[in-house]
DNA sequence: CAATTACATTTGTATATACAATTATTGTAT
DNA sequence: ATACAATAATTGTATATACAAATGTAATTG
């Protein structure tokens, strides 16, 4: 097989290895990878909420299954979700305390996994892979 | 944030783009990127048909999405599935000249697809890269 | 200022996937 | 041979995602 081709797949092989391992981290605590990114984000705003594009922007998923974790996550009481008073159209979302405590849980587990992952990686590999990444 | 958790989001978010692109590629076929797979892997036995583990054992999903990505081929007409003969609980299954010719139109639109996703890279990168993805 | 356009989000729908349970067949041990 | 376990594939169901269309609100323009 060429290479290029060959390479591309041994991308998707290992992107989905991983996805898969650290779905089973987060499987414990009934939390998907996407749903956990939204909280990371609004983690990431230190208090200050983010509109649903805002999150959209920083995700890999499309805009209308945004809204659908989003929804999730009040439904877990993982965070709120209010109309912006400013501009009506937007919504302002902020994690809760709830949410913060079950991302605290999982930050060590999900640490542990991540070293796992990248067992046999010296530091200077993963400089140089994310360089790689760099030229995607 | 940490290099290594930087470095699996990197890959996360790079995997995504590239299967993306492909995936529009795809699209004016009417056919996802798994289903793809299963045909590739099927022109790959040379009209040894193959068994549903064995494609299975090829590919990302799990057995009984794979059962599915071959029903929705089926009636495309791109496979044909049988019983086999030897050992009634196997399935044979086999490209048919429709799915060869899908492939074939599909083959050089994709070669130029993967060459444009890898332009950034040299033919050494795509070496060094590969050996870093054996790493996982 | 009414009509149109742009923006932000949500809803509908079809397809895709994960996981568990089920069916059908074959292999094995007593 | 009968019962039990192992194998191969499928079905049921809940969740996840992509894409298009719809909703509600704000900005613009003639």
């Amino acid at each position: 097989m060429p290479l290029p081709k060959r390479t591309l797949i041994h991308m998707a092989l290992v992107a989905n290895k991983i996805d898969e391992e650290i779905a089973t981290v987060l499987k414990p605590f009934d939390i998907s990878i996407q749903q956990f990114n939204v909280l990371r984000i609004l983690r990431g705003q230190n208090g200050k909420p983010a509109n649903l594009s805002t999150i959209n922007e920083r995700m890999v998923t499309k805009m209308s299954n945004t809204t659908r974790l989003v929804d999730k996550l009040i439904s877990k009481d993982f965070v709120n979700r209010t109309v912006c008073l400013k501009n009506r159209r937007k919504v302002e979302i902020v994690i809760t305390e709830g949410g913060l405590n079950m991302l605290n849980k999982i930050d060590g587990i999900l640490f542990e996994a991540e070293k796992r992952i990248l067992k046999n990686f010296a530091e200077a590999e993963l400089h140089e892979l994310n360089e790689l990444l760099n030229k995607f």
